[in-house]
DNA sequence: CCTTGTTGTTTCCATATTAGAAACAATGTA
DNA sequence: TACATTGTTTCTAATATGGAAACAACAAGG
């Protein structure tokens, strides 16, 4: 990784926002300043800044942090093109097989769920915008890592996986695993993230040929038969040509004549 | 507003961050510099410093940068307390009237929807988490507007409308419009931002007294009598009262012990 | 195949801005 | 009253940043 010149004040803010996660909402100054190796008062006027613009807000009684509305904002606004032209086939998809779709992008050294369409049935597997996973489970995210160089998918899971974790104790068993998705073009996981649940993925390509996402098909193991699956994966195959076939025509024009 | 001693550097950069938007969602570096008037050379290195924590991303055919999908797991833990808390009210709500069941806050200038339950029916208003509107129209907004200072609605509002706004160029039709709701508790609104849309709204108060967000009903004008409006008031003010002692007991329990 | 007009990126240096320690103020606690 | 906690502000050396201008990578069009 080379640096490329960042700004040490906006990275040091980024870092500290990042701190900011579902187990850890609210952070006081001091806190903060000693969870990140910071001087107090550099934390504090970062924080300051950001609440300046509403990406935090202070408690009024207790003075702690918390994220504030701004980013729900600026969320609407994140990785609109991939799941504005998805989202009519992944409704498609939903509407054919009652179950979740999700389109699952890369984020660092993480997978993001970009965007969901959940099952209309009762018992369904939430589609969780926003929420994030590691590499070496599920089908969705494995098919991320299968197209990724297995030295970053390796760096990415020892910066969020303990050291004595099973996976990095024996990491050419997941390494063969991620090969084979990557020659069949596909995923499949049974409970491997949480018990009784059942996903199917595929890789979706941009124009220039690099996995920019997976689609995927999730529910109930206890509704999904052997050939069930297969029909999931059809169905995502079919969605997927249809999409990367809209992605590549929307790229060509533009590089054609530039909007 | 005495400043309060901002870094330069992140306050540039959140600006930066601040004119993607809905109607502009990508930029690149020379135009977005041009807009700003700032420095390309500043523009890029604070993109790229964007850029290297996932909170924007370029796209590699044009090289021009958009939102990242960081933004959308930022948001996740975004919620405030307050909108978790009220999430299973506002359910209760959405399933007694069968409508959308939105909750508001100010941010800035302006407000945003915090947190949304839509309407089973087909038929139904969308919830948009993270949208945002001006307060001069607009049930849930009049409302929050209702209990701010009257220069900061002032304020707020020609920093988003044209000059020549109408209620800009007799603003004091507004100011008696909000002080009759704050003096009766709701607000009402029949077709003022969308034709055919009826909402009605109450605030939601802190513990400290102030009001920390506006809790509404919204629902297409067809499908509400004179009598409906009467009910989903009285429906949003058993809420509130229960949402408010919820938070309250919250807050004490903080105050007292500390965790 | 050169121009010319765009981009995004990098270099460079004076200097304005920030980092960081330490003092300060405002709380709640013994 | 003293004591520990907070979050906030002050202050200065030193460095990271701002900004102009050069650079590189493309397209378009002569």
């Amino acid at each position: 990784m080379a640096k490329p010149a960042l700004l040490q004040t906006l990275d040091r803010a980024l870092r500290v926002l990042a701190v900011f996660d579902w187990e850890h909402p609210e952070w006081g100054v001091t806190e903060l300043a000693h969870h990140l190796q910071m001087p107090k008062s550099v934390v504090q006027k970062t924080l300051a800044t950001f609440a300046h613009h509403g990406f935090v807000y202070q408690e009024p009684v207790r003075r702690r942090y918390r994220l504030g509305p701004r980013l729900l904002s600026l969320a609407q606004v994140a990785q609109p093109e991939l799941a504005r032209v998805a989202h009519r086939y992944m409704a498609n998809l939903a509407e054919a097989t009652k179950e979740t779709v999700k389109l699952t992008v890369v984020d660092g050294n993480q997978t993001v769920i970009a965007h969901a369409v959940e099952s209309p049935q009762s018992l369904r597997m939430t589609g969780r915008v926003g929420e994030r996973n590691d590499f070496h489970r599920g089908a969705s995210n494995k098919v991320l890592a299968a197209y990724m160089k297995w030295e970053a998918v390796l760096d990415a899971l020892q910066a969020h996986l303990p050291a004595d974790h099973p996976v990095l104790l024996e990491p050419d068993r997941l390494r063969r695993e991620l090969e084979a998705i990557a020659s069949q073009g596909y995923a499949e996981s049974h409970g491997e993230v949480e018990e009784g649940v059942t996903a199917v993925s595929v890789p979706v390509r941009g124009p220039l040929g690099e996995v920019e996402a997976s689609l995927s098909i999730v529910g109930p193991s206890v509704r999904v038969t052997e050939g069930g699956c297969r029909r999931w994966l059809e169905l995502l195959q079919q969605a997927r040509a249809l999409l990367e076939r809209e992605l590549g025509l929307k790229e060509e024009a533009f590089v054609r004549k530039g909007g």
